[in-house]
DNA sequence: TTACACTACGAAAACGTTTTCGTGTTGAAA
DNA sequence: TTTCAACACGAAAACGTTTTCGTAGTGTAA
């Protein structure tokens, strides 16, 4: 077993001192090219590669990024993941992935873990019960030592930094002024409890383009899914019992269940039903029908998120403008809807 | 900003030594009572924590896990991670995430950054490229190195480490022999070409089923994809050229585009076409029949590599003694097939 | 008084770098 | 011969820890 080679080793082989070696294998013009060039041959044979860690240490900068988010499992969220990699990579960044599982408490456990040095800045999503909690100490601490966060998505106002969203309202608006303009008058909306803030938004922008048109608001028409795992029940009552021609739905996975819950009682998408999802995942891509949705472009926002970080990052000066970026969303037809 | 604080600046502000306070903190008993307190509570004050890459660089050892994997938005690469990384983290680890593309030049590259001290072992799944090339000096290098890696799911015989994978072979087997029993007969395969090591034992797991049961072999129901984008046309060309009444698919992708093109024929599944999928993903759950399918347990696979990887990091003695772990798989029967 | 064992702390090395500064040697100019 | 610049290199500090070892000061037993 071949160990890492340091400086020293070469040092000691060479017979002269680390500076010289550490000099040599930086073209440094102090060093004579005699003695250069027997440095780096002997470093190249030996596969020398500096080691990460002092250099961090010595630098004061990891090069590492760390992603603290909800959960991967989720084609959103490996899609964010993949552009924030691809990013990170071009520049020379690494990332740490941690997963808070939807609980505060990892969330804060993970980043004081990495906030201890591990990186230099932080691209995250809330979790759900942060977000009810609307306790952001762990955030607000991190960014005061001075550590950049970049949050996307799941956000919150009470917390100054740079973000990376959708236009959540608006592009719920537009999924709900296509249906109204194309003559759907019952449009049902399956959404999450409140305290999700996409959840919120999208509801409000569902509430606004029925108010701009006129169209009467029927309370019965609005289901607030708490628990995800057993939505199905809740949808299929919405579905039987109401008089609906459309559905918007604020995630795939809603979209999909609406869709085989109005096959299961003998109405046909997009004929009966119309019917628009949100997030442009593999469900809707797959799904029979394929589903009309709000594309939601997690791969920009990842590859935005970490440009912003990274430009923090590398900037001397910290000034103290934060700005949110706002990825434009659109409505990609397919099956599940006609015109 | 309230910079990170260190044992320096705590020493000089109780005006003490750097080691007293180090000793204090960690309730050394050469340390006064009267001491050790004064320096607890000024730690807590100022919410000291220790640095994570002086520890590293102390103690040579980073508790970071390296993951290389071809991509992530990809369901069960992203299972895979989610095991991983709750592990890690239940042991004090934490991962960075690095994505090949399917490049082997990407692979090494990654592999190479983080062998420079950023990681203490690897887990990693190869990409496509790496197994065409079937080079693998980068990976013996880092294990000389004395790196433990695990391999998982595209593994190679070449290199000596821990892996963890499916009986690819196997669950294939007991697919087509599903079909078999059932009075299937013409059972078409969609497999990837040879290079890919799982396509090629899945494809050899059909052969074998095929022949034990004395079915005869019709090349022609075998296509091979190359172009996992295009597989589309070669699909359809497969289902109307030929008299076949079951589709095994060594992917989602392949299971769902085949159904797809089932039913742009005019034909039903699964009654006049069963398909059987392989990975219990996303699509399989919630495409339109559900998909009958082999479940790789992503979850699992990532849980035992990570339990591998970490055993072997704490243990003191390397012992040379490598083990492959085989994840169960399991037939989970949905709508496109009937019994 | 002397010897010795504790107690409570500090100095310094080590991990692997980079970089600043100092210095001995050489050669050329005065 | 003297002076000085240029060259080529080494010593040491610094990043933030932990840990080994050394040592003042105190108290106690002989």
């Amino acid at each position: 077993m071949r160990r890492k080679v340091t400086l020293k080793q070469i040092a000691k082989e060479l017979d002269i001192s680390i500076s010289t070696v550490s000099k040599s294998l930086r073209d440094s013009h102090e060093i004579s090219e005699e003695t250069r060039l027997k440095v780096k041959a002997f470093a190249k044979l030996y596969n020398y590669k500096p080691n990460n860690i002092a250099l961090s240490l010595k630098n004061k900068k990891t090069k590492t990024i760390g992603i603290i988010i909800p959960e991967i499992v989720h084609h959103f969220f490996a899609t964010v993941i993949s552009g924030i990699e691809h990013v990170a990579n071009e520049f020379g960044y690494n990332v740490i992935v941690t997963l808070s599982d939807e609980s505060f408490d990892k969330e804060v456990i993970n980043l004081e873990m990495l906030a201890s040095g591990s990186t230099d800045g932080f691209i995250m999503s809330l979790s759900k019960e942060t977000q009810l909690k609307k306790d952001f100490h762990h955030l607000e601490e991190v960014i005061n030592q001075g550590m950049p966060v970049v949050l996307f998505d799941r956000v919150t106002n009470d917390v100054f930094c740079d973000k990376v969203i959708i236009d959540d309202q608006l592009a719920a608006y537009n999924a709900t002024e296509f249906f109204i303009t194309n003559k759907y008058k019952n449009i049902a909306l399956i959404t999450t409890v409140d305290y999700v803030s996409v959840g919120k938004l999208r509801t409000e922008g569902y509430l606004k383009a029925l108010a701009d048109y006129d169209v009467k608001l029927d309370e019965n028409l609005i289901i607030k899914v708490e628990d995800i795992d057993h939505c199905q029940d809740q949808i299929i009552d919405l579905i039987t019992n109401n008089e609906i021609d459309a559905v918007f739905a604020v995630n795939e996975l809603f979209a999909v269940t609406a869709i085989k819950a109005i096959n299961k009682i003998g109405k046909k998408v997009p004929d009966d039903i119309a019917v628009i999802g949100f997030t442009d995942g593999i469900i809707s891509q797959f799904s029979t029908p394929t589903i009309t949705t709000v594309s939601q472009n997690g791969i920009k926002m990842g590859q935005k998120a970490a440009k912003m970080l990274i430009e923090r990052l590398e900037k001397e000066e910290d000034d103290e403008q934060y700005t949110t970026e706002i990825i434009e969303t659109e409505l990609i037809f397919r099956e599940s809807t006609t015109t």
